[in-house]
DNA sequence: CATGAATGAGACTTCATTCAT
DNA sequence: AATGAATGAAGTCTCATTCAT
């Protein structure tokens, strides 16, 4: 049977992929400048289409950050949550391979933005607090504490606080995004070898967890007068 | 002594703290609503005083936001460095010890919603990005490539990578700050006990810097595909 | 006989009732909520089309607007008019029968509503002013007019201005289909039982018309209290 | 005692006035072309004032509607009231005399509009309804059924259905401020004069409602088809 | 110095209209 | 003929900034 199915043609096929588009634009801006620093306009124009085309696909800009941060954030989190189920083997031989892995390749795409765009308008839109907090942090979390604790059972790690080591494991692969997308967009050199740097600190942080002569008496810090 | 003097004696101390006034209550608001979301009279009313009077103290709303940037991280940043050219002895009670501490203090003051604006408007202002970059990153990140590579000149710490090992040390630190102020600002409860983790942070990565039984060979990263 | 043919017949018959249906529901829609407030997309719809079929009927909205007012001005009004020509008998008694039941059947058909269109919006469009008053209200006033001069001239009336009285019978006409479709459109109960009202108003106007004793001096009553 | 009250001046002054002057533009305006076919720029440019400044006064567009009508439905129905209430003798007399003054004063006023404001709008704005149908059309209606009530208790009326009887009086009154800003108001001339009618349709209607011979008995009307 | 009324550029959003399919 | 995706002019409303008082 001929083209009685090839009749979406070229209109259908822009349509489709015009979410994705909006949003890659969007994800752009808004990192670069800020949701409310970033016009509506531009992110029709980076997208190719006009202003009144982006709001065919989301009803306000509001919307469209929301839709942003869903969709970068889902997108990635349900991948390495995967990941890491799958694994079998050595904790520590996970963290210092896939773990690095994953967060190499985060770090090379626009969605590390997003990381950015959380933390600046998280306050201001409580649906964005909310959605990072329960659909990404804590499963990622969980999964990660639930590994170090695995190896500490095992003998692998030396027993300490596991959300402090996770805190103290991920944050840093977090600062690195940030910083990507912060100031080393800056001009002048602020770069930073992130890659590099994701790897040794996690080796760092598996040697600090690893298990060999015992620890000596932490310090307490006093607290501020 | 006629009473037309009498008065401005309390004005003239209220004129005088004017400034920083309005500093802090621009700090609150700009790091709780972001630079652009807040209005010039949010910031104003905060301070107790009229919209007006605010723009005879800040030419602009974007001289007021690198006023905020420069007080606070400046203040804070020489008090850091002071400290640090005055300690004599071991490297790693100094980081153990006054470092959490600096910190410590520094999680609970709202100096450190800075970070939060650096990282949201960097891009937007180079003039911020710059200042944070040579004045803030520069010295603080040299002042501990300094303490770390006397620690490993010493014996005290391994031979890694310093500028890492700087960044695995900071970066968690920061990131308890760009928390308190982002998504543990949010509806829930999303707190975590920044003071602790710190501390707890701190001996973790002195623990994997600490010279003892040899490390294990590093397992190379493949690089993304 | 190919099934080619067979939808056509359908299909052309809903394309011959197009027009119609698109002036219904815009009557509705422009009644209800202005012309300005009324969305093309939305008469479209309603009239089971789409948007761009409009377009192909009416060039514009305001075109759109102007047929509306045109259609169910003229139809209803020369029917009227023929109903008065063909009279013969007691002005008084056609009035009261023929012209109150032309008005009631009015008060129950959608094309009361377009009192109100005109009256919002004559003044925005001059075509519109210029139909209603040339088209319906001269046809219209002269007709009764012509009634009341002569049931005077065969002694049925009392001599009295004779364009006033055309006013006084036919203003509370109109403004029972006002608010037929503003007030008693409205939520809660204004409602107000038209065909009723119309047989009564006309019978009182009718009773201040007839020719009877002389007027008596009116007394005073003193008000109760 | 010095000027320490005058300090007002210029500008305070000018803001007291500002509410009324920005009512009469939107008054104005909102009847010439309806409310939302009127730019809120152009009530501002009327009233001398800048986009701004209108919305110093008044929140939205909207609420700048209801205040137009509030204002100038409320000011005008009270006087109405006060002086139905205060007037003592024939009924006859009071309806011919201060009724039509009454309403001869309101057609020459631009307050007159709202009627056309409320037709247009009060279905798209049930506030408009209600406080249309609760502050003036219930307590003016009341009135004047008690009118003809006590007219009709005390012989000079005969006994007719109150109700209808008020709106025959009423409603070509309204019809004639309607009118005034709608047909009238169109190029051509259509113009009709509103005091003698007002006049002539008081007499005709208290004339009908007048006591005299007795009633021919009415002819029902028809149900539709 | 301080105020707050006023301004107007500029942003978001809507919707009449067009036109490729 | 019919559709509905796309456009962009135009309108509402906000807010940084100014300035008369």
């Amino acid at each position: 049977m001929p083209d009685s199915d090839a009749e979406p043609a070229n209109r259908r096929r822009r349509k489709q992929a015009r979410p994705q588009e909006l949003l890659d634009a969007a994800l752009a801006l808004f990192v670069e400048k800020g949701f409310a620093a970033t016009r509506a306009e531009e992110v029709a124009k980076q997208a190719g289409v006009s202003k009144g085309t982006l709001y065919l696909y989301y009803p306000s800009k509001e919307e469209l950050l929301k839709a942003v941060i869903r969709h970068f954030l889902s997108s990635r989190i349900t991948e390495g949550v995967v990941l890491a189920e799958q694994h079998v083997g050595s904790i520590g031989d996970f963290l210092r391979v896939e773990l690095a892995q994953w967060w190499a390749q985060l770090y090379d795409n626009p969605a590390a933005g997003v990381f950015k765009l959380v933390i600046a308008e998280a306050r201001n839109f409580p649906e964005i607090g909310e959605f990072y907090a329960t659909e990404v942090v804590q499963p990622a979390h969980a999964l990660l504490a639930g590994l170090i604790a695995r190896g500490a059972a095992a003998g692998e790690f030396r027993v300490v606080d596991v959300d402090s080591a996770v805190h103290s494991l991920v944050f840093p692969l977090v600062m690195a995004c940030l910083h990507r997308h912060a100031l080393a967009a800056c001009p002048g050199d602020w770069r930073l070898d992130g890659r590099a740097f994701m790897a040794q600190h996690i080796d760092l942080v598996l040697d600090g967890l690893c298990c060999r002569t015992p620890l000596p008496t932490p310090i307490a810090v006093p607290s501020p007068r």
